[in-house]
DNA sequence: TTCTTATTTCCTGCTT
DNA sequence: TAAGCAGGAAATAAGA
């Protein structure tokens, strides 16, 4: 494996098949998998779709190998690098392994001239989710800092102000699809300051907003998306409410967040409305049972206790809801969330109690697919 | 258009 | 005390 090199310049698509032979992140259905050969002209959109940056939704402490390697992939082409130099052997690092990398070890491995390129945008990535990771009282209390000493230079305060153009513009940002924020590209010049009333009741309520409008995304070991405001919604889906401490705060609308506009979704929604019957893995139960029956792309996620039994475990919680919020695009999933619909599934028998142990779960009769006979019979 | 399904969200209470 | 579990209630998107 180390002794072999990429041949020629990295593509997603040959890339993903070189490490999985299996289009990314919804498994197929087994009997209906594509050929390697004929995977690349029959999915091509689906494919480059469904893998494309998808790291870029997950802490770069979670990325698996198959992350990095997309993560690479991505670089290697907005670079025009030529990846004839670069061994795969380098290439099998997963997150973890890639985060403890210093920017000399980068250039060691990858060169002089990706080698700084990967290390700054993985920096970026970095301080992306140690940002996004940040309580709602350390935001708040970095907010204050921030507004005393802009306070000082007489600039406006944090609170008074919002990033963007208008009003129209705002309410459109927040109901895109954010998947292309970025802190570095972040400037002060689109600033427009707010009347008194809108601070007041949306914009200044810092515990509800994330700092400069960006997410207030949960980390993945917080518990609850109740702090965390849902881009899906624009603001006057909102309702304020009062907590019992009397602060008024913004809360979700109960349900499925609504759908995301044509432009924005992705290939797997347009794709389930073509077809009669959803594609595999568009379930909850479906998109767990993926995970487990491939562990190498999904390390340390989840695991097997049982494996004849079908008994697993969660081992990242968090990191697996995330995942199942990035699927169905919706970014304030959490493990709470994601195990009370797994509890819907005991009634039908898709999955079945196990007592007394937290973060395991076991397969019921009605779900398939998971047992080692079906899925040598390619069932 | 209505109904059904599969979640998603919020909540309270309990257990570990 | 925090995290996880259990399950009711209400809501929504999407398919039938």
């Amino acid at each position: 494996m180390s002794s072999l090199c990429l041949s020629s310049v990295l593509t997603r698509a040959n890339l993903t098949m070189y490490q999985t032979g299996i289009p990314d992140v919804v498994p197929q259905q087994p009997s209906v998998l594509p050929s390697i050969n004929t995977l690349q002209i029959s999915t091509p959109v689906y494919s480059s779709n469904m893998s494309s940056q998808w790291y870029r939704h997950i802490n770069p402490h979670y990325w698996t190998a198959e992350h990095v390697l997309e993560w690479i992939s991505d670089h290697v082409e907005s670079t025009k690098f030529d990846a004839s130099t670069l061994s795969l052997a380098y290439c099998t690092m997963d997150g973890p392994a890639l985060c403890q990398m210093s920017r000399d070890q980068m250039i060691g491995v990858f060169g002089s001239q990706l080698g700084p390129h990967l290390h700054q945008s993985l920096q970026e990535h970095k301080t992306k989710y140690e940002l996004q990771s940040l309580s709602v009282p350390e935001l708040d209390e970095t907010c204050q800092l921030l507004d005393s000493f802009l306070d000082n230079l007489n600039f406006p305060l944090l609170s008074t102000i919002r990033i963007g153009q208008s009003e129209e513009a705002v309410s459109k940002s927040e109901f895109d699809y954010r998947d292309d924020y970025d802190l570095t590209s972040l400037t002060m010049g689109d600033t427009e300051y707010l009347s008194d009333n809108q601070s007041d009741s949306e914009y200044s309520s810092s515990s509800n907003s994330g700092m400069f409008g960006f997410p207030n995304l949960d980390s993945p070991e917080s518990g609850s998306g109740e702090s965390d405001p849902e881009f899906s919604y624009p603001p006057i889906s909102k309702v304020n409410i009062k907590t019992e401490k009397g602060e008024s705060r913004l809360k979700r609308p109960r349900g499925r967040p609504p759908k995301l506009s044509r432009e924005h979704s992705s290939s797997i929604y347009d794709s389930s409305k073509k077809n009669k019957h959803a594609p595999r893995g568009t379930h909850l139960w479906e998109f767990i049972r993926d995970i487990l029956i491939h562990p190498e792309k999904n390390q340390g996620l989840m695991k097997w206790e049982d494996r004849r039994e079908g008994v697993f475990k969660f081992l990242k919680s968090e990191a697996v809801a995330q995942m199942w919020g990035q699927k169905k695009k919706n970014s304030s999933m959490t493990y709470e969330k994601l195990s009370r619909a797994m509890r819907y599934y005991y009634k039908r028998e898709i999955l079945e109690r196990v007592d007394g142990r937290r973060l395991v779960y076991k397969f019921g009769k009605n779900s398939s697919g998971w047992k080692i006979e079906e899925m040598s019979m390619g069932i």
